[in-house]
RNA sequence: CGGGGUAUAGCUCAGCCUGGUAGAGCGCUUGCUUUGGGAGCAAGAAGUCGGGAGUUCGAAUCUCUCUGCCCCGACCA
């Protein structure tokens, strides 16, 4: 992608309605930009950021044997009747009519509606488990949004749900949900970690959420610092393996950690002083097992072995892509920008041209741009006919991960320079061999992944 | 929903108190000079001063009202 030809409207100067370095690097760099209170657009740059977070979540779940469908935004006043909650969910649910005067609502989340799928196709044991997931835009009308795409109220979400015959079955589908998050989340270049939580509004008795550890977080959280240390499960992780995944859960849940809400002192001052971490932190998924809740009232039911009928069990689990992208921010950049992980970057490499015009540069460009494509990395191309320095600027502010600075200098001599954004390392290498250098790097850091 | 603030060019803001017909920096356009960390000089384009009503010879400025946005609190899978 040639930058003279992209929209990328970056900001020399903060916004003064942002207050969190996320917010402000997000409407800095180009990535987003306020519609109304709570609703933004997404901008080519960050389209991109969301598009790679969201295909990372796609893998994760797929992975798990769940299965991706889209269901609509919009919904009927009908179902949400059906399981009590039209009236219980209150203000922060967006009522709208269409022209007939029927009762339609912006979908705040999807268990009625996935429920009334599920009970209209799934007639049989046999079609268990079963995991159903899309990724949708949801509207909440939060009383107060706030850090920007933080807390919204049109945002992205991802939600699964899960339907199984009893309650330890649904048990491993939310094992399985569990373990994928947290493969999930380290792909996203985040550490996240499984906490106790409230089960809110939607019930049930078991839940976790997935938290990042960040200074701006809404919630205070309580956890071992061991944690932090952890390694995420592995890509060869079987998710048909029972007591497999139950041991990594039972692992990953062996520690201390829990939400303000959740919080046990007692058990918090039994950690080691130097173990203890007391911090602020973002949700960026939530898992929730919660039986027949909605089943029961929807009768969503299948008939089991013995021919008889049986109320399916089931849990959701959300993410918040357009909340982890703000998130990742939280957790990397520095004064001059964004730092992506490779993963989720818009671009993986740029290459910089510092002298637009002069025949052998442009040339030079033209071969690495070209060297990197073939290779099949994301590339940006600055060819815009700016100042060195205006350039760098711009490429350390939306954290392009590898920069491949070609100047006329080091054409002549035959050299070009690879700038790594996170940390800064600069290294010169002749022209032949600093694309092949470019895509080990990129091939390498999407694979720590 | 309570409390507080704010609204002037794409962005950050000054001007308002004390009414006299619109400003700066950055960004944008053009030219020249420059060219390895957000260059310099010159010329230029760009604003219903959030909307409405009122006071006044005259309103960005004073009054009333509506709206948007931001912050604090409560709220929040």
């Amino acid at each position: 992608m040639r930058l003279s030809r992209y929209f990328l409207p970056v900001l020399k100067e903060t916004p003064k309605e942002a207050e969190i370095v996320s917010h402000q690097l997000m409407l800095r760099a180009g990535l987003i930009r306020q519609e109304s209170s709570g609703i933004y657009a997404w901008l080519p740059l960050g389209l991109r950021v969301l598009k790679k977070v969201n295909q990372i979540i796609r893998e994760e779940q797929d992975r798990t044997g769940a299965l991706e469908l889209l269901m609509p935004t919009i919904q009927s006043a009908e179902l949400w009747r059906e399981s009590g909650r039209y009236e219980a969910y209150g203000k922060e649910m967006l009522r709208i009519a269409d022209r007939h005067d029927r009762e339609m609502l912006f979908g705040p989340t999807n268990e009625e509606m996935v429920t009334s799928i599920f009970r209209t196709h799934a007639k049989s044991y046999r079609d268990l488990p079963l995991n159903l997931y899309h990724i949708q835009w949801k509207f909440r009308d939060e009383v107060r949004p706030r850090f920007g795409v933080m807390r919204s109220r049109e945002f992205l979400m991802k939600d699964a749900y899960s339907f199984d015959l009893d309650k330890a079955a649904a048990r491993h589908s939310y094992n399985k949900m569990f373990v994928s998050y947290l493969r999930t989340f380290a792909r996203l270049g985040l550490k996240s970690i499984p906490m106790q939580a409230d089960t809110g509004p939607i019930g049930g008795d078991l839940s976790h959420e997935f938290i990042i550890l960040a200074d701006t977080g809404e919630s205070e959280v309580f956890c071992h610092k061991d944690y932090l240390d952890f390694t995420p499960p592995p890509i060869t992780t079987n998710f048909d393996d029972v007591a497999g995944l139950q041991a990594t859960v039972d692992r990953w849940t062996s520690l201390y950690a829990a939400t303000s809400e959740k919080h046990d002192a007692a058990a918090y001052d039994a950690i080691a002083t130097d173990k203890r971490v007391s911090a602020r932190g973002i949700e960026v998924g939530h898992i929730f097992y919660f039986g027949t809740k909605y089943s029961d009232p929807m009768k969503a039911q299948v008939q089991g072995p013995d021919g008889k009928p049986v109320t399916v069990h089931m849990g959701s689990y959300g993410i918040g892509p357009s909340r982890v992208v703000a998130g990742i921010i939280e957790a990397s950049h520095d004064k001059d920008g964004i730092v992506w992980p490779v993963t989720v970057a818009p671009f993986e490499a740029a290459v910089v041209n510092l002298k637009v015009g002069d025949p052998d540069t442009d040339k030079v460009c033209a071969e690495m741009v070209g060297k990197l494509e073939a290779a099949g990395i994301d590339v940006l191309y600055d060819d815009r006919d700016e100042r060195a320095g205006a350039k760098f600027a711009t490429m350390d502010l939306i954290g392009i991960p590898y920069q491949l600075i070609v100047g006329p200098k080091g054409v002549k001599s035959g050299e070009a320079e690879i700038k790594v954004r996170r940390g800064g390392d600069r290294r010169t290498r002749p022209l032949d061999t600093v694309a092949d250098e470019v895509i080990v790097l990129v091939t390498q850091a999407r694979k720590l992944a």
